[in-house]
DNA sequence: AATAATTTGTACGTATGTATC
DNA sequence: GGATACATACGTACAAATTAT
């Protein structure tokens, strides 16, 4: 974990170290023990007062990452980083399949709205289009990993909310609705920090990172089915693109 | 640009604005006039002082995104988010294209060592077999876009070094040493906050993101000839994966 | 079993940065 | 610009729990 800390930068030190030592901990470095090292060594480390580096490791107890126990040291409780495999056939829950033990999707919010260009552009609608509206939370192990909105065109799938409130799945609530398959056409992925909606919907804390996709699925002729914008926890995922 | 900013999160206030204002030019939100709106009305906008707003601001004419105008306004002078595409034929210069006037890559450093076990995994190779490393940094319109360490099987293309530092281009270095075409097999992308050495190598501000690429491209046969790690300014890119 | 060493937890004081008014 | 309040970071000291000798 090589390179120093930035002061007088607008980001705290406990921040940056946290941030250090949570993708640590993702890549694997503390493996063999599982604790992190103790906090006068991470001080020297990090080159901070030993309180700083407490700081950090408070904010990462508050996430449920480490535990610290006097006189023992400060394990490790948790350690993730989902696999996300982007291709024709993307669908979440097979995607992540043996890596969690359950998956959940939650369905927040629902509606029928007019399409606005944006949505119209990725679902090759006339803008002003009826199209639904699903706002939904995915969870693997209770632990959300992405927040979505998605839109599909309401002539042809306006059973959807139900559909997927009932089987907590596009793929299955797509199949209930006479569509037995479709495919992943465009992936657009970018990453910003987390806004406030973020901070609640995935649980996460200030100044985290989102991976954000827009993504859109079509039937097996090519018609648009789906538009989709859904925020990652970053800490929490990766995306794999086989070719 | 809805959303409040945090407070007493370990981020200061005028970072998160910086940050979310950069993002919000990104994204075309000040298309119409090419200016910021004026400070007080950002001030009402994140519900903070016009104090808060004006160190934002401030931040962001350093990194030459904007410029204050006495008696004008706040001036957008940058605004560029290339798009990267990412399919079985990615490569550097034809998929940013047209995106930008002039792309050059820079070779800082090389070597030839053994490889480790992430690089041997990726190559498909013994650890501990010889491979050519090569540090790049890409730049479009004088801007830098990423920074890679790749590592190629030394047995096959001694001479990549050389030939990248005349071609500027890794599609036509590999070209000049008998490799006339090869495919993207795998690509895994993951973010982080910027570190020490992404500040420098990608003119980057503390508390920025910087998306990771881990990619393997194979030659014809399906053989690996390359792995890179890549970091990408996150505001200065998307990614988009056509199926 | 007793003691020392290690490690986290708590407390107080000081200086500087951040944000408001 | 100046005054005020709070957050951040450092320094030091000692208490409490666990592990090593």
């Amino acid at each position: 974990m090589a390179g120093q800390v930035q002061r007088q930068t607008g980001v705290a030190l406990w921040r940056q170290i946290a941030d250090r030592i949570r993708q640590a901990i993702s890549a694997g470095a503390y493996d063999e023990t599982g604790m992190v090292p103790p906090e006068m060594t991470l001080a020297v480390q990090f080159g901070v007062n030993r309180h700083t580096v407490r700081s950090a490791l408070a904010a990462l107890a508050q996430e449920g990452i480490v535990r610290a126990v006097q006189g023992r040291g400060t394990l490790i409780e948790r350690k993730e980083r989902l696999n996300f495999p982007i291709s024709k056939r993307t669908r979440f829950n097979s995607g992540i399949g043996e890596q969690a033990r359950e998956t959940r999707g939650l369905l927040l919010d629902h509606g029928e709205e007019q399409a606005n260009d944006e949505v119209a552009r990725w679902l090759k609608l006339a803008p002003g289009t009826k199209v639904i509206r699903l706002e939904t939370v995915r969870k693997a192990d209770g632990r959300p990993v992405s927040s979505a909105t998605s839109w599909f065109p309401a002539a042809r799938f306006a059973g959807m909310p139900d559909a997927y409130e009932t089987t907590e799945s596009i793929t299955r609530a797509f199949a209930e609705l006479g569509l037995s398959d479709y495919i992943r056409a465009t992936t657009e992925i970018t990453a910003a920090h987390a806004e406030a909606a973020d901070l609640s919907a995935l649980e996460l804390t200030p100044g985290a990172i989102v991976l954000i996709t827009k993504a859109m699925n079509t039937d097996l002729d090519g018609v648009p089915v789906q538009y989709s914008v859904t925020r990652f926890a970053a800490d929490r995922v990766q995306f794999t693109i086989e070719n």
